[in-house]
DNA sequence: TAAGCGTGGTT
DNA sequence: TAACCAAGCTT
């Protein structure tokens, strides 16, 4: 590896940094989330970007503030009403350690968001990037937010080969990125990094001839752009097979709770329950039984509703009951449609209400 | 430390 | 279609 890199080369740094400067200001797209300096707001942006695509985000960003305006509204909000809120755009910990991270705020920090990236890490939900992102963007400091677009044009621009120091959480990957925002406006400069790995700087097929940095690109300069960062190892998806009761009483449909902990924790999901059958059911009596409701069951048409999750699929048999006696408990309730959510409503209940022609808006 | 955690766009 | 993977964090 050479000795010289960003972080030692100071003249190639702002040649980097104004050249990205010029660029954002010219290609940045205009998003809701860039027309504001409310720290609370660029939170609240950052978490529901992790891991997921801008233009996901866009759908959710505006009517989420709209709902929940300040960090003291959101402190005083229900779990259910935050998850309600959120539903869709999945990972809904995060939600869960937002409104959690509200109320710290509100409680430690008199409800302004600290600009000290040791403060921020210790509000939940907070990680080495979002403290980055909110220190660097809502406060205009010096300190790196990197994720996988950072640290992808970041290893590209110093031909980083080795796949453990191309990672976004290695410390050489911060010190580069951290050079850059030294060398000009952090708030701009993160967010170009960011800007130029989506838009530019992509995964594959990078568009290098478009580049404002390619001049400065070790990667490009040795044609490496393709082999860096290094293709990570992929990871087998389980499949589970589940037979879905969608359950009328009345005008309303049964929802039930999931368990507090694991995949769609606290979430509401019309009854689900596993089965062994490869084939469709033809009736899920036992299901019925199992659960403890009474009334009568009938499959819907259509195949099994599938689902993937990020580390398993799920394959849904879905039928339609109606029930002859109400059902009760803590963890079962009655959703009329067209009426609010009573909390977090995953995708996949979503489709199984679908399949029975209830839509979930 | 590696696994667990959603969803949707792109190729 | 299947693979890939995106503004990561927690345990």
């Amino acid at each position: 590896m050479s000795a010289a890199d960003l972080a030692r080369e100071p003249s190639r740094a702002r040649d980097v940094a104004r050249r990205l400067a010029r660029w954002f200001a010219r290609h940045a797209r205009d998003l809701p989330f860039r027309r504001t300096q409310d720290p609370y707001a660029i939170w609240v942006s950052e978490i529901m970007l992790q891991q997921t695509r801008v233009e996901t985000v866009l759908g959710y960003f505006e009517r989420f503030l709209a709902r929940f305006p300040t960090v003291e509204a959101l402190a005083a909000a229900s779990e259910d009403d935050v998850l309600a809120a959120w539903s869709g755009l999945g990972y809904y910990r995060r939600a869960r350690l937002l409104h959690r991270g509200a109320k710290a705020v509100v409680e430690r920090f008199g409800g302004v968001l600290p600009a000290d990236p040791e403060r921020l890490r210790e509000i939940s939900g907070i990680g080495p990037y979002t403290a980055g992102a909110v220190a660097s963007i809502a406060y205009d400091l010096p300190v790196p937010a990197v994720d996988g677009n950072v640290a992808r044009v970041v290893a590209r621009l110093d031909a980083i080969s080795d796949p453990a120091e191309q990672q976004a959480g290695h410390p050489g990957i911060a010190r580069r990125a951290e050079a850059v925002l030294a060398a000009g406006r952090p708030r701009v400069l993160t967010q170009a990094l960011m800007e130029l790995g989506a838009l530019v700087c992509t995964p594959k097929a990078p568009s290098c001839d478009l580049c404002p940095v390619a001049s400065a690109c070790r990667a490009g300069a040795r044609d490496l752009q393709a082999a860096i960062p290094a293709p990570r190892k992929k990871v087998a998806q389980p499949e589970a097979r589940f037979v879905a009761l969608v359950l009328s009483w009345r005008n309303a449909v049964v929802l039930t709770r999931r368990p507090a902990t694991g995949l769609l924790a606290g979430l509401w999901c019309p009854p689900l329950v596993p089965t062994r059958a490869v084939r469709r059911p033809r009736s899920p009596r036992t299901a019925m039984e199992r659960l403890g409701f009474d009334g009568t069951i009938e499959p819907l048409p259509g195949p099994w509703v599938r689902h993937v999750f990020t580390h398993r699929i799920w394959h849904v048999a879905p039928f339609r009951g109606t029930l002859r006696t109400r059902p009760g408990g803590e963890d079962v309730t009655l959703w009329r449609p067209g009426s609010p959510l009573p909390g977090g409503l995953p995708r996949i209940a979503r489709k199984v209400l679908e399949a029975a022609g209830i839509s979930a808006n």
